[in-house]
RNA sequence: GCCGAAGUAGCUCAGCUGGUAGAGCAGCUGAUUCGUAAUCAGCAGGUCACGGGUUCGAGUCCCGUCUUCGGCUCCA
């Protein structure tokens, strides 16, 4: 935390808005202090909608309290107190922190402990301030507005819960949520905002247009795709094959379980294992079953008689039970010690044992193991590989490019659920492209093409590219333990990126276990920030599968593998999309393309419709008939409330005139038209995916 | 996972300090035959998330579970 606190001067460049938020944050916390005088405040910053404080406090907030919160905030801006800055020493500050004194409205029995920490934590030689408004007196570095009074406008939104500094060792403080504006005015819009982004969200169009739904008995985070939902992940499938074909991409299919020793293989378990299902544990059958236990039996019974004469000290009760909770490795590391250190004859008795015993087990157990456990896959990368080992390959057959619409199961943790965004069950938009040290820098170029040029088709302006390396303090626990490699990938990815022009932040700590990642992070209509699409270098997979190629020189070289997913996964990017559009899907990606509404239902309208319908369909557009007894009004109201996208209305004028009268979603009544002219504008419009 | 809030018909929601579960839309049946955002009438629809408890009596109060939502990065 400490590295990464604010300096003085990032502090100084406040906006007038977040200075007034945290103005207001001050104010929170004088009206509370009213309210319950013991309260004891941690830290209270402006945030991107608003303010928060974070306070401990016996009585646990309600937004029932808000109102009476509120009441006191308004009388505290109504004074109209002025924000007075002192700088004092650190002494008098530790001084004032004992007294209570800080976040405070007086002298109070119990030290500020929180502000005591902070004063602890701020560098030798950096200037301690304090600010007094009224009666309340806080450590704060400021900058401040200069009266409560300028704080115009505010409104207390929630209230969470957050541990102090993020850590959750520390204690659980009570988050008040709120945010202010110059006015009552610009408040009433970020309100409107609000309300209209809620409009947008795609958990509740989902609902309303029927694209998913989830189940409880089906379980949380699996959403299931309904006949809506699912035109539209067919169509991006479509975009994404027909892309990927044209780039050079070849399709592969995998299954959704595998064998445990694969995650062990490709490091998922050791890094990633907190992430997938647990696994699933197949028995052998009944007939080995009895003969393993029996075998267990008397390896056990050997165990009790054998060993202990070896290895006196396990007739100690606490050695025994330092051993019996070892894993497989280490009690061999352990006996591997032990035996280093015996006698001749010790050495000799126990490698008869082993012969006459623990090898025959230990070769049984290989030929045949007693379980077989399964996981569900995180990721296809493992499977990929297997498909790139299972053919000799020649430096001639690179870059290889395997690409898989791939289901993937992740266990996220209960509380990160959300919606479509983040799920437990995902199809991504797979590839693995496996090329060799001179193919990377184009087929790292190519992939980023073609993210852009899939932005650009679906309008979207909003993005930026994050460069994810890895922390060299967790190597071995959240990374590969391979230093050298992390610097070198990282150096060249870099040197690509630069070069290529492209915009980019650079995060540290967030890459991938096996390699430096490029996420692209977009907004939701909600303001959340998701990744959409991201784009890895694996130095640690190829190797550890042992994936080679024939180079020029007739010597066998390991691959570097590119994972890539543009398209993210169909949940999070329909989730994306959802909220992107509103709803209002462009006619290619439109759940339902065409609805033919007759105005009434003779026999002669109905079967013209029906023509229509039939030629429409003959060309896979999805297009529909509502041959209800509704008047044309209503008929029209219940299409443009599924957001369809585009109306044929057909009348008796039109059946003459061998014409449809046209309305679109969002255009409304476009008048009578050639029904040919029309249907063919349809086709151009779906074939070039017009927006 | 942790803290907090919520869960009533397919959907949106009402149901007061405990006293016989309601509306609109959707659905079904019938009538209406109509030119660009909702024609009329009737019918049906519920183990009030699930399980337990308190009570003469629980949608309402208490406990547990499940699910969903808001947070848990910033930080005087």
């Amino acid at each position: 935390m400490a590295d990464e606190r604010k300096s003085l001067e990032q502090r100084a460049q406040m906006t007038d808005i977040e200075r007034l938020r945290h103005s207001a944050a001050h104010v929170l916390a004088t009206a509370i202090l009213k309210i319950w005088p013991d309260a004891q405040f941690a830290a209270g910053p402006p945030v991107e909608n608003g303010f928060y404080y974070d306070v401990e406090l016996g009585h646990r907030i309600s937004p029932e309290d808000f109102e009476k919160i509120e009441a006191e905030m308004k009388k505290e801006t109504k004074a109209n107190h002025v924000f007075e800055r002192v700088v004092l020493p650190r002494d008098d500050a530790l001084s004032m922190a004992q007294r209570g004194l800080l976040g405070a409205l007086g002298e109070r029995s119990s030290p500020s402990k929180f502000k005591l920490d902070i004063i602890q934590n701020i560098p030798e030689g950096e200037e301690i301030s304090i600010y007094r408004n009224g009666e309340f007196t806080d450590l704060c570095a400021g900058p401040h507005v200069m009266r409560t009074g300028n704080i115009g406008a505010f409104k207390l939104t929630h209230v969470a819960s957050a541990y102090y500094k993020g850590d959750e060792k520390n204690p659980q403080l009570q988050r008040i949520y709120g945010t202010a504006f110059k006015n009552k005015t610009q408040l009433d819009e970020y309100f409107a905002m609000l309300e209209e982004a809620k409009k947008r969200d795609h958990r509740k169009l989902g609902k309303e247009l029927e694209l998913f739904t989830f189940d409880d008995q089906v379980g949380p985070g699996l959403p299931l795709w309904l006949p809506r939902g699912t035109a539209i992940i067919e169509e991006l499938e479509k975009l994404a094959k027909e892309t990927e074909f044209a780039a050079g991409y070849v399709r592969v299919r995998t299954p959704n379980l595998a064998r445990e020793s694969l995650y062990k293989t490709s490091g998922h378990l050791p890094y990633y294992a907190d992430s997938m299902f647990p696994p699933m544990v197949v028995r052998k059958n009944e007939q080995f079953r009895v003969f393993w236990e029996n075998w267990e039996k008397k390896q056990n019974q050997l165990h009790e008689e054998t060993v202990p004469n070896l290895f006196p000290d396990l007739k100690d009760p606490d050695v025994r039970a330092k051993i019996s909770g070892m894993s497989p490795d280490e009690t061999n590391r352990w006996l591997e010690a032990r035996i280093v250190n015996m006698g001749q004859e010790a050495t000799n008795a126990f490698n008869k044992m082993a012969v006459d015993n623990f090898i025959p087990t230990l070769m049984m157990a290989q030929v045949a193991p007693v379980e077989d456990r399964f996981y569900l896959k995180a990721m296809n990368c493992p499977h990929h590989h297997k498909l790139y080992a299972a053919i000799p390959r020649s430096y001639r057959d690179l870059p290889l490019r395997l690409a898989e619409y791939g289901t993937c199961h992740r266990y996220e943790q209960s509380g990160e659920l959300f919606g479509l965004m983040r799920v437990r069950s995902l199809q991504m938009n797979d590839a693995h492209i496996y090329c060799t040290e001179d193919q990377f820098e184009s087929e790292f170029l190519a992939v980023n093409e073609m993210y852009l040029k899939y932005f650009k088709l679906f309008g979207i302006e909003k993005y930026v590219m994050r460069f994810s390396t890895h922390d060299p303090a967790k190597l071995g626990q959240k990374f590969v333990d391979n230093s050298q490699l992390w610097l070198k990938t990282e150096d060249m990815v870099r040197g690509v990126l630069q070069r290529s022009g492209i915009n980019y932040v650079e995060v540290p700590n967030e890459a991938a276990f096996y390699g430096p990642k490029i996420d692209v992070q977009v907004w939701s209509a909600i303001g959340r920030e998701f990744t959409i699409a991201t784009n890895q270098v694996d130095f640690a997979q190829p190797k550890s599968f042992g994936l080679v190629y024939k180079d020029s020189d007739n010597t066998e070289k390991t691959p570097l593998c590119i994972h890539r997913a543009p398209l993210g996964t169909h949940e999070r990017f329909i989730g994306f999309l959802i909220e992107h559009y509103a709803g209002n899907f462009p006619l290619w990606l439109a759940p339902e393309q065409v609805r033919i509404l007759p105005i009434g239902d003779e026999p002669a309208l109905l079967d013209y419709a029906r023509a229509i319908q039939n030629e429409l369909r003959s060309y896979q557009v999805r297009a529909e008939l509502d041959a209800s007894s509704d008047h044309m009004k209503t008929k029209i109201a219940n299409a443009e409330q599924m957001k369809v996208h585009t109306m044929l209305v057909i009348g008796n004028r039109d059946m003459e005139a061998n014409a449809v009268s046209l309305r679109v979603h969002g255009k409304g009544n476009l008048g009578a038209k050639p029904r040919d002219d029309v249907i063919a504008d349809i086709l151009a419009a779906i074939k070039e995916r017009r927006a």
